[in-house]
DNA sequence: CGCGCTATGATAGCGCGTATCAATACCCCA
DNA sequence: TGGGGTATTGATACGCGCTATCATAGCGCG
């Protein structure tokens, strides 16, 4: 199914800016995107989208379900293509890799807990803050020297 | 232990808006306040207490390991007392009521999990966001009509 | 006490995200 | 294929939570 159909089927009408995001959640190779680091990537592709517009189709693709958003705990938000399984994330605190994971037993007994709290569970945050032991992680934050 | 001597073992000068942030919080019913929860509280007993004290003093305390601090996925943070023993959060979507759990089980697979992935585990946040099938759920939101 | 130095409070500033609104461009239909 | 109605876009102002600034107030040691 090519990005237009996709977008055509979700009701949303086909522009530039739908498609050029959407392309690019696609085909870059960091899963993990801030509303800014999209914005970034378009620019370096001489792709002129306002940064408006960018904060707009983010949140449109999240509730048509072709986005996942996340708040890793820093003041931003990032997206993730939904590729339809779940999972949560690894975080490392000293370069800012994430890594994902999922765990069948962490999930059944977070709805067991809910249940016996008396509660349905409808959506759930795990995320697991790391230190990274190793000298060659990647992606080196910018606030660590 | 009187709150004066808490702040003086801990090296912090024994101020007014110090000793009535921390009664507050020995002598509230609401677990989980935010910076503008504390602001208000402070008014309603007619203490004067600036916005940006109350927002520094929690970061003290914070750092002092007097109050714990959490980001429940809305903007803003909520902080209360380190009673000592972990728990993760139970938060529901429809009232905003905030429920404390422990499940050793799924701390231990947390640890294991870093290590699997050739991390150490340095802190995680889990939280449980439910639907409250209950009528008589206390705390409405101030949202939800 | 009285002095030095930290804490406080009013307010300006910052960062992320949203609302506004005129201009643009998509899409439907003739 | 082209024109018109309507959704989308982009520049920018605004909102909100929180931090930085800086002059004043008050804690605490001698
Ligand atoms: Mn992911
Ligand atoms: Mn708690
Ligand atoms: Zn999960
Ligand atoms: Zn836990």
């Amino acid at each position: 199914m090519t990005s237009t159909d996709q977008l055509k089927t979700l009701g949303l009408k086909v522009t530039g800016p739908r498609l050029k995001i959407l392309a690019l959640f696609e085909q870059t190779d960091q899963r993990h995107l801030t509303a800014d680091d999209v914005y970034r990537l378009l620019m370096t592709d001489s792709v002129d989208v306002g940064l408006a517009t960018v904060y707009r189709v983010l949140t449109q693709f999240e509730h048509a379900g072709i986005l996942i958003r996340h708040h890793f705990d820093n003041d931003k938000a990032v997206y993730e293509l939904n590729r339809g399984g779940h999972h949560d994330h690894l975080l490392c605190l000293q370069c800012g890799h994430v890594e994902e994971f999922f765990d069948e037993e962490i999930e059944r007994r977070q709805h067991a807990i809910a249940k016996k709290h008396g509660f349905k569970l409808a959506e759930h945050a795990l995320h697991l803050y790391v230190e990274c032991e190793r000298k060659d992680c990647p992606n080196r934050r910018k606030t660590s020297n």
